[in-house]
DNA sequence: CCACTCGTACGATAAGCATCGTACTACGGG
DNA sequence: CCCGTAGTACGATGCTTATCGTACGAGTGG
């Protein structure tokens, strides 16, 4: 399974019962790659990679985004030459009910707390 | 503030205002923390460090226990030779409502799953 | 006072990880 | 066909972390 289909770049994705907990908790604990899951929480779309400004290089970001896709927080497909993000948001909220919401909420309150974005 | 008092074993701990998201969730990214957490929510008591029969030696213990409580997720005192450890669980609830609880019910979910404590 | 238990401190080591730069591939448009 | 844009691959680097062993300190009980 896992969509073994026409596209020659195909990208490796942890079936849901694949998601550990202390890998989506390792994913999250990095501040760029949290903020990068709210974004995509807020909008509820699919985004590109290009689209969030982060300030740090293109492999970096690579790199984020790959631990994201790997700890099977997020989905990524091409589309043409860019690559778009999606939330696994039905995934983890079958695998841990509410883990995925108290986290984006606590980001949400301490950005707040400590007045940033 | 934060216990300046008597005993000249004093041990550090961050304010509630402190406490930061990605230090809760880094040190909950580690199995062996979350599990001592874990434990320590499910007894809701005192606990000593040695109760605790991980499989790492009394060095690598010490700094578990450190990590955990310098993210502010464990208050230690000393009594007599043994150290006893609590959950913060009100300063965290305070700060990240449902956080842990739905970490600690997507941990006993994930062990359930996979068959293990 | 001595021995024992509990935990710390410190140094070493090895692994992991965030970061970068450069060179490269894939796709789409003029 | 050539170029630009989006992202990857790979290697290097330096920081953080998990782990250990050994030596030590602080209490408790004989």
């Amino acid at each position: 399974m896992t969509t073994a289909a026409p596209s020659p770049r195909a990208l490796v994705h942890p079936a849901r019962e694949e998601i550990r907990l202390e890998g989506v908790l390792h994913a999250l604990a990095d501040p760029l790659r949290l903020l990068v899951v709210r974004e995509l929480a807020r909008e509820d779309a699919e985004l590109t990679c290009s689209h969030f400004e982060l300030p740090i290089t293109k492999s970096t970001t690579t790199h984020h985004f790959r631990v994201l896709r790997e700890a099977g927080l997020i989905r990524q497909v091409y589309r043409g030459t860019a690559k778009v993000n999606v939330l696994r948001r039905a995934d983890l909220d079958a695998l841990f009910p509410d883990l995925l919401d108290s986290v984006l909420a606590a980001s949400a309150r301490q950005a707040d707390r400590l007045g940033q974005a």
